[in-house]
DNA sequence: AAAAAATGCTAACAACTGTTAGCATTTTCC
DNA sequence: GGAAAATGCTAACAGTTGTTAGCATTTTTT
């Protein structure tokens, strides 16, 4: 009868939750069993069910936690008045290249198996997201209204900024030359400072 | 007996393979049932089974018809010596731009479902990918020899790019103001142009 | 050390999976 | 119009799914 193992700061719900997210990720939420998951942490399927309420929770539990992680950044980056609109987007940019370093099962699972969450908190979810889409795209604007950066739609700038650190889960797949520094400050280059010499 | 239509530009096999990916986009690769796609084209899941070997079959297409686009592309690119490294990758840019906007499912397909590709299709998938960003990575670095484009890491630049793109999806999802022309434009701009005034 | 709580196990369930067999019907071809 | 091919249907298969019930064992608390 093997127990799941359990630290101090970290309960046998986490440690489910932890291994859950990178099963969701390398073979996603649907094709991912219950079993697959309790032979992961050394237990039957069964025994699963002392620790949570389902599969779903799971889900769940990765995808606002990590939605939760990124609005926290955003609010805390807002009670600054001094910072300018592109230390801002910079800041951001920032955080997601190492969120997406650090903690890429989970950032990868909120985006891609998100669909699979039951409402309603599915909806609530793509809200939060599109309300955090919309934050950002005022803090263009404003950098905009100031003369900070150039004019540009707003809306597809954020899309871009935020899609473009994606690149990271195949930077992951074949860690190579390049560090992770490395890698932050190349894409912070690329996004914020442009291509063209 | 409802029949499966089709015309003469589309066999009843590309009927199938389209509404697969509708819903493999939709819903995923294996949470999509023979019986949610057969209800989609009207007939009864069995009746799949004359047009197609199997499930996996269906993905194999979607993919690979995708990969052999982008190939087919950067193939009659690298064939003109008249254009600029600077020219290349914003053509490039551009037709992943007009893929991501004109065939937002398969594309999505290929690159969020290919992991359901069975050996050998799923190595050969990968490694055709690989060559592709390696062949892109080629052209940034001919463009910093040749002093057109800023001295950068070209494997975060080809990551960056190709990731950015993916932010149309969301795009599609609330279609708004913005016209397909625009955002290709300003995607093109900020990728390629930058940010900073 | 006894009582209570936590955690594990086996067995089982109903529903769903991709696919095949066998047969009926419709369409295409000569 | 008759033969051959194409396409559809129903029924069934073996395997897998998430989850629950009931019970045994271990750990924690009193």
């Amino acid at each position: 009868m093997a127990r799941i193992s359990n630290t101090k700061n970290s309960t046998r719900k986490e440690v489910i939750t932890l291994a859950a997210a990178r099963l969701f990720r390398e073979k996603g939420f649907s094709a991912t069993g219950m079993r697959d998951l309790a032979g992961d942490v050394g237990v039957e399927a069964a025994s699963l069910y002392n620790h949570i309420r389902s599969k779903s929770e799971l889900l769940q539990e990765i995808c606002f936690r990590i939605a939760n992680a990124f609005t926290a950044q955003l609010n805390e980056l807002e009670t600054d008045q001094k910072t300018t609109s592109i230390q801002k987007i910079e800041a951001v940019v920032r955080f997601h290249i190492r969120m997406w370093i650090d903690r890429l099962d989970e950032v990868l699972v909120a985006n891609n198996e998100s669909k699979y969450l039951e409402e309603p908190y599915h909806a609530t979810f793509m809200n939060e997201r599109r309300i955090y889409v919309r934050r950002l795209e005022m803090i263009i604007e404003q950098g905009i209204r100031d003369g900070q950066i150039r004019i540009i739609e707003p809306y597809a700038v954020v899309l871009t900024l935020l899609s473009a650190v994606r690149g990271i889960e195949f930077w992951h797949r074949t860690k190579k030359n390049i560090s992770a520094a490395q890698l932050e400050e190349s894409m912070v280059a690329n996004l914020i400072g442009g291509l063209k010499k």
